[in-house]
DNA sequence: CAGCCGGACTGATCTGGATCAGCAATCGGA
DNA sequence: TCCGATTGCTGATCCAGATCAGTCCGGCTG
């Protein structure tokens, strides 16, 4: 049977994984999320997926690479406000409101399902299970800029970047690219100072700190959690607002 | 008709006229809209309405008075992550995850209405419509997150107070309670300085700054705009994300 | 092969905002 | 009516992290 074949491929997928840790989907949300999932494209490294100020954009998921979500300030800085990462949708604001208040740009070659504006309310309104899931990714989301914001307002340089790689970890691991050891991270010690409110300089200074303490190795694309849990009780993780143990909503 | 009476009481709160800006509501979405607010309750300062940590909590959707949300971190210090204000809604992510996140602490008497778990998702799994508007609102309080974030990490203290307050200032005139002249304001220094991650030292200096230029005068729990197109200009206040001029959805 | 370029890395210097310390005005309760 | 608590205000000092000004290394290109 090709329909069932089609929906455990689905399940399958790292946003059905995700979703799945809060509702416990239906055969009916699941094709309703496989049709979502039609429209596939590719966005290669330099190419912004999504542009502020700019019009009906569509949102996407991510299938497979990294990209990054990025405030430009009049004055030239920017601040990246989130990473995203396989399962993560990207660029819901931009459909909910008229116009994008945010850029999205790849970090690596991305692969993702576009998703239309009409198609998205249509989905909503005929499977409000799934509308439900979507609030909560977005809820989720939120809690982690919320965490982010914390960062940069109220910890130091240090436990700001052991933070970060811890949460980015956590994610990594929900949907299975990572592991309690470490994970592969193509974003460059730039990408990490944008992310951190930090210079690059600064950046390559508390990497090297870390190092040195036995903490947590940076190095080539990969992070290694060298002393996991003394990088917990540093960085104040809580882990609770990421371990959803299992579905609230059955 | 009682009914009808009820609707465009219901009709005129806050709460609705925010939701009205994204999504016309039927009758049905009002009508869901008003048992949700039958439990009244009232919030004395000092007395937290949500504690970070806590399982099972309620959501509420603020009737009048203002309140925050906020986190604390090992180490004593807080930060704020967001001001509520008549309209908003309060706590959704402690009623999503199963624990909360953050706190919630009241700024004046808070009157609000609680929203139990169960209700809330029957409400959403009955009417889509409003299922979407909230998360419409939903994603309307992560922009002001990463608009807060951005704040704390690129701009400096003064573009930071004039963002804040401008951006307050946006989202009194949305539920009635500003002009572009100015505000009621019930934060003293220490609260803004806990939100914009200064000292309170800093905000009273930076205050007086924006005072003695002829941009905004905040005094006595009043901010009155000195100057609003000055410090639009000088804050780099984007006004799209607030200001949804027609109804996206119909 | 040389030449180039982007990323990682380092030391010296500068500065925004925190911290500390203290005073004046206002308010609310006994 | 006085006293203590809260809020507003100011100057002096200090430090985390920015900025500047480079070097070093590996990969890519002509």
């Amino acid at each position: 049977m090709p329909e069932t074949a089609s929906l455990s491929a689905i399940q399958d997928s790292p946003f059905a994984r995700k979703l799945a840790a809060f509702v416990k989907l239906s055969d009916l949300d699941l094709t309703a999320m496989s049709d979502l999932y039609r429209r596939r494209r590719r966005f290669a490294v330099g190419v912004d997926m999504i542009h502020q100020g700019q019009t009906n954009q569509s949102a996407y998921v991510v299938a497979s690479g990294w990209a990054c979500s990025y405030k430009i300030l009049p004055g030239g800085s920017r601040q990246i406000v989130d990473i995203q990462i396989p399962g993560d949708f990207l660029g819901l604001r931009s459909v909910l409101f008229r116009t994008a208040d945010h850029n999205v740009e790849p970090i690596t070659l991305v692969q993702a399902s576009e998703v239309k504006q009409r198609d998205l309310l249509n989905t909503f309104s005929q499977t409000p299970r799934l509308a439900t899931a979507v609030l909560w990714a977005a809820s989720r989301d939120e809690a982690m800029v919320v965490e982010h914001l914390v960062d940069i307002g109220r910890r130091s340089a240090t436990e700001r970047m052991a933070h970060f790689l811890l949460e980015l970890g956590a994610r990594l691991r929900l949907v299975g690219l990572g592991t309690r050891a470490g994970y592969l991270c193509p974003m460059s010690q730039y990408l990490l100072a944008d992310a951190l409110g930090l210079s690059a300089v600064h950046v390559n200074r508390v990497l090297r700190e870390l190092r040195e303490e036995g903490m947590l190795t940076f190095q080539k694309g990969r992070v290694v959690f060298d002393d996991y849990d003394a990088l917990v009780e540093m960085a104040g993780f809580d882990r609770t607002y990421l371990d959803q143990d299992r579905p609230l909503l059955l």
